[in-house]
DNA sequence: GGTAATAAGTTGTTGATGCAATTAAATCAT
DNA sequence: ATGATTTAATTGCATCAACAACTTATTACC
């Protein structure tokens, strides 16, 4: 019936609009400001890997963070102004840069990390562990639909 | 312990990119364009409304879509440019907007929308109802945790 | 070994967002 | 009724995303 249809996409419209999505990362964009930290969200996602493991390649990076090749070399370039990070050409692949992270870089890390986790703590009030992972295996299927 | 809260937020991480959302996005803006409809998903969330009902003011249109009233701006801007709607001053409140769909933004519905259940239908292919609703309710809180 | 196909990055264009500041109209308060 | 405060919308600025086209280096193929 169309109009089981159309109140199925009407339920599944926050899914569409992503505002969920939208509002964690104004809110972790506004926790970094409060604490003093001039990144953006999608800044913090590539820096997220670059503390686990320096040396990735911006192709690395794409996949991990699920973004195309002109977002991270742009998201790179961005970060690069404001030396937190430094593109060093791979001596293995003449076409490949390998990602370091300045001084400045590393010295970020746990002020992110904890904006990142009273973020994640502000999202979760009220929410148990356990339904937050079978929310988060929906949307891994979903995920897996679409890619 | 730190551990945990990391692993915790490693699990909540996918959430933070907003990868599903955008993947939905994405894969709408595609059905569209395979279908031959050249708008956004930003737009098609304006129409949704407007479809429902017509002369709703900008301000109507951000609290309805979760926008703020520059990209509400922009947005109507940009559907204006492609005829699909006009602005009308509002004659009770001079300072206010009421916009109206052209003939050609009511002709295009049925085809989006089509497009739009297309979508959902795959992205929600192996997810029982159920549990999508449950996905939802999980998502509801977290966004009011934050707005 | 030389040509074709592939892979890593960059750049241009367009559309969208967030934040701050601005204009103009409406409402509130005294 | 006038001055102050809200409200609707717009504009400017910076960042980000998607898509396409392009450069340069690498790998594959014969």
């Amino acid at each position: 019936m169309m109009t089981n249809e159309i109140s199925y996409a009407s339920e599944f419209y926050s899914f569409l609009t992503g505002r969920v999505s939208t509002a964690i990362g104004r809110r972790l964009q506004r926790n970094f400001k409060e604490s003093g930290l001039h990144i953006t969200a999608e800044q913090w996602s590539v820096l997220y890997y670059l503390w686990e493991s320096e040396g990735l390649s911006q192709q690395d990076i794409a996949k991990l963070t699920f973004r195309d090749k002109p977002s991270v070399s742009r998201l790179i370039s961005n970060l690069e102004k404001q030396k937190l990070l430094v593109r060093v050409c791979s001596s293995g692949d003449k076409r490949a840069n390998q990602i370091y992270l300045t001084a400045q870089g590393h010295k970020i890390k746990d002020k992110c990390m904890q904006q990142a986790e009273k973020t994640i703590s502000e999202a979760l009030s009220g929410v148990d562990r356990g339904s937050m992972q079978q929310a988060q295996q929906i949307l891994e299927i979903v995920f897996n639909n679409l890619k």
